[in-house]
DNA sequence: CTCATTTGTATCAGAAGAAGTTACAGACAG
DNA sequence: CTGTCTGTAACTTCTTCTGATACAAATGAG
């Protein structure tokens, strides 16, 4: 199970929350439709709270909103919100300094890494949650 | 640890290879300069000689060397080599199919997890393994 | 032919990280 | 005040990657 499934929860949820623009939905409902736990779907909330995508309330009658319209929220936010640590993983241990390669590849690779992110968000901000609430209800991709 | 750390070994061992042309090295000696074990080398090995980047022999004086020059592996061939499972993972549980959201979101998901795969392999596909050989000899990215 | 070397795999133990669970304090509507 | 939710902490699985040991098969050297 990779560290990234968290940005298809993360769509998920705000495609729920798109779609009922103004109640607030519980954690409990929104669990059941991803099929995860509540409190797992509370931790997602509350990433996308700190990156100011959703507002959430608590108390009696709480839940959480959209902080804003779908078509003001672009993919790349989402994507930057959750923090899914990048597509090339650096080496886990650092490589060897007394080889002439070892020694450099990292900073070749880091800077790979920074242009590929690069092209993910600028594709990403070219759909908004709204975009995506629209073929789900269309049921097609 | 991401599962992709595999494309940066990769990287890392091919461009040793690349550095010592036409000899035969060791999955010992790449694993001292990638600083890890043997037999993980050899797996990621196994995986660019599936994808006849590499070509190893057993026995005595045996080891890899590029199946092809430096300048005719694009950075997009080894990743698709070595499967490092996409950009986005969807969910780990499939979601509720009661749920019209949970329903459909799986499709647009992976529709856009083409997209953006895709979008990664056309921008390594612009570099060979020369190109990142090259940066590492120069000491800079 | 025999031997030392090296790959290719299988298998298992350990580490790390994510997900699921339980529990509870704090906020808030009625 | 009471019942309902969120936010968070703490703990337990579960899964996946890595590391390690072992050994058969290949192969070059003597």
């Amino acid at each position: 199970m990779a560290a990234n499934s968290q940005f298809s929860m993360a769509v998920h949820v705000l495609s729920m929350l798109a779609r009922s623009k103004d109640e607030n939905l519980k954690s409990d409902f929104l669990a059941c439709s991803v099929n995860t736990n509540a409190v797992v779907i509370r931790r997602l909330l509350g990433q996308l709270n700190h990156a100011n995508l959703v507002v959430s309330q608590t108390g009696a009658n709480g839940g959480t909103r959209l902080a804003r319209c779908p078509d003001e929220i672009s993919l790349s936010e989402i994507y930057k919100a959750v923090d899914c640590g990048g597509v090339i993983a650096l080496h886990a241990k650092a490589p060897s300094k007394d080889c002439p390669v070892g020694k450099n590849i990292e900073a070749v690779l880091s800077c790979l890494q920074r242009e590929i992110d690069k092209g993910i968000e600028e594709k990403l901000s070219r759909y908004t949650l709204q975009n995506v609430f629209e073929m789900v209800e269309q049921g097609k991709a």
